[in-house]
DNA sequence: CTTGAAAAGAGCGGCCA
DNA sequence: TGGCCGCTCTTTTCAAG
């Protein structure tokens, strides 16, 4: 995982239409090393799936809302169920377990009020809920799927110890 | 859009692999009018773009903070110069304005604590914010960027009314 | 890693119903 | 609209340096 390696991944996260002749071009690779690589990054599990990203407001998907949740129950098995409710609502699209004052933290994209009720509904119904909070966005400024990666080499590994050595 | 392009939909926004001819079939229709409703939805904006999904963890990005920000300037122009310097952060990758108590919210993917805490330093020094709240993910336990679709056709358009004709 | 090339497959567009 | 049929480009694989 080198280099070029991340300038491949961070080319792919932009944008994965790019034909592997014109990454390799960029990276200073030709068709087939960059194919290969493409190929390792792929089967590592580095690149873990290629998807189309939809507009949520075209498709009628105008609300976003952060969603905190406290539970009485801390035990494995009462998350597993959780879990098991909360991946069978597709409007959950990211699912947390936290540290600190709140237990879990969810994003929920729906269309409206009455779609995001409808599924407050649905979710305090599944399991015994000590605490939910909704946060309603009103704007959204900036989403991207695509992680920071180091754009330059990451250099010599400039490491900062906390002790002394 | 019909029922017809939201299974073409929700194929691509799960898996952009798929060739025309596969969609098709799964749609029941053959590769041209396939081709050109992607073709339409693309042009229409529906479809955004095309992306890998990387995996955090094997990049080493371990660490996905919700940080909730208060300000005491509530004018277009600061959202704007805060929007800004928000974009120029790659660690951020969702960053909403919200109704109610928190001004702000922000999905920041890192390394680590370090690097948190390096990013903080930044965020709070491109700006005056009144309050910052940092709440740290233990447990990824759900994330897609696949929207709800309605999975079957949306039906005659059940409409609730709130009045009465 | 590079070039070159070939086979298989997919995208793309014209034309007809 | 949808379907059939090519043309072109890309992907994928191989050989040799």
């Amino acid at each position: 995982m080198d280099a070029i390696d991340l300038k491949i991944l961070a080319l792919l996260q932009t944008d994965a239409t790019l034909s592997i002749a014109q990454i390799g071009e960029r990276v200073g690779l030709s068709q087939t090393p960059c194919w290969k690589r493409i190929q390792r990054l792929e089967a590592d599990g580095v690149i873990d799936r290629r998807v189309a990203v939809l507009d949520p407001v075209k498709l009628g998907l105008g609300l976003t809302v952060f969603v905190s949740v406290e539970t009485s129950d801390h035990s494995r098995e009462w998350l597993e169920r959780f879990a098991t409710a909360v991946a069978a609502m597709p409007e959950v699209l990211e699912f947390y377990r936290m540290a600190g004052d709140v237990d879990y933290m969810l994003r929920v994209v729906v269309a409206d009020m009455q779609a995001y009720d409808a599924f407050y509904k649905r979710l305090i119904a599944s399991l015994p809920l000590k605490n939910v909070t909704s946060r309603f966005a009103m704007e959204k400024v900036k989403s991207t799927t695509a992680l920071p990666l180091p754009a330059s080499p990451p250099g010599p590994t400039l490491r900062v110890v906390a002790g002394g050595e």
